[in-house]
DNA sequence: CGGATCCACCGACGCTCAAG
DNA sequence: CTTGAGCGTCGGTGGATCCG
């Protein structure tokens, strides 16, 4: 299945003529494709508005995104404004509206698994503006004086691998393969969440014997693996091993709000 | 069960601001 | 002036939930 995107941004400096099935295909929605803001008589005799009032032309999209090519890099995606707070990783060059915003640069996976962790929720839901309702608002004003962490490529490397895990696991039919197989990125994530609060509170954290990136052992990588079935194994193992009662880190995870920083972040 | 109601969300609007 | 980025708001929508 192949499937084509028209995208007819003012800063390309199309000529319509020069693609005649689009132009005749676009066509049929005029008046209301006219970026003049006046009103229109539709064919029901329904009082319509053509699109707002802007310099562009009638075929093109209404704002300029002279940035159109950004989208066809690595990058975070998320909603701009809303109650919940997701940032996704995309990679399949996946254009976007008005209403999310987008991220590319250095350090993606890094920077996404730690805008999804519970101490950037946190500082976000104190920080970032609001609408009149009430609504975050993640705009770029917002995240620009998020404190991420800056580490190595080295430290990125087990947050890369668990992101990775992740991305692989919610791509699948976790409730085909059963409940164990859903909690698994659920794991992973609070993993993430805490390896995020050892980066704030490291100090904290080692006093008080809760740290837990030195006991995450070996996370082999999965990209290179051919099969899914190859994916899914390594990735078991690993929940296998770190979910263990018996390993430091599960144990570390589960007492970790008993440091007073971490309860009142979590709300507790 | 079907209709009414609610509410979170999406897409788009109108606007400001910056730079040339 | 034009081009371009992006902020905060709002109406409509459709899915979820409630209720008779």
């Amino acid at each position: 299945l192949d499937l084509w995107l028209i995208a007819t941004f003012p800063a390309l400096n199309l000529d319509i003529d020069d693609y005649p099935a689009i132009k005749e295909y676009l066509e049929q929605f005029l008046p209301k494709l006219n970026q003049t803001g006046e009103p229109f008589i539709d064919k029901n005799d329904e009082k319509q508005k053509t699109r707002k009032k802007t310099g562009n032309k009638w075929f093109e999209t209404q704002d300029q995104i002279a940035y159109w090519n950004e989208f066809n890099k690595e990058k975070i995606v998320w909603k701009r404004i809303g109650s919940i707070l997701k940032f996704a990783y995309d990679d399949k060059k996946n254009y976007c509206l008005d209403s999310t915003c987008i991220a590319t640069g250095e350090n993606i996976k890094y920077i996404m698994g730690y805008l999804n962790s519970k101490i950037s929720k946190y500082y976000l839901s104190k920080e970032a503006p609001r609408t009149g309702t009430g609504d975050l608002i993640i705009s770029v004003q917002a995240l620009e004086p998020n404190p991420i962490p800056q580490i190595s490529k080295e430290q990125q490397k087990p947050f890369e691998t668990l992101v990775d895990y992740i991305l692989f696991l919610k791509a699948q039919d976790l409730k085909f393969h059963g409940i164990k197989y859903e909690l698994m990125p659920v794991y992973f994530e609070q993993i993430i969440d805490g390896m995020v609060y050892e980066l704030y509170f490291e100090e904290i954290l080692k006093e008080a014997d809760k740290d837990i990136i030195q006991y995450l052992g070996e996370l082999p990588e999965i990209e290179n693996l051919s099969t899914d079935e190859q994916k899914m194994n390594i990735i078991e193992n690993i929940f296998n091993k770190l979910h263990d009662n018996g390993h430091k880190v599960k144990n570390h995870l589960f007492y970790m709000d008993t440091i007073e920083e971490i309860k009142i972040i979590e709300g507790k």
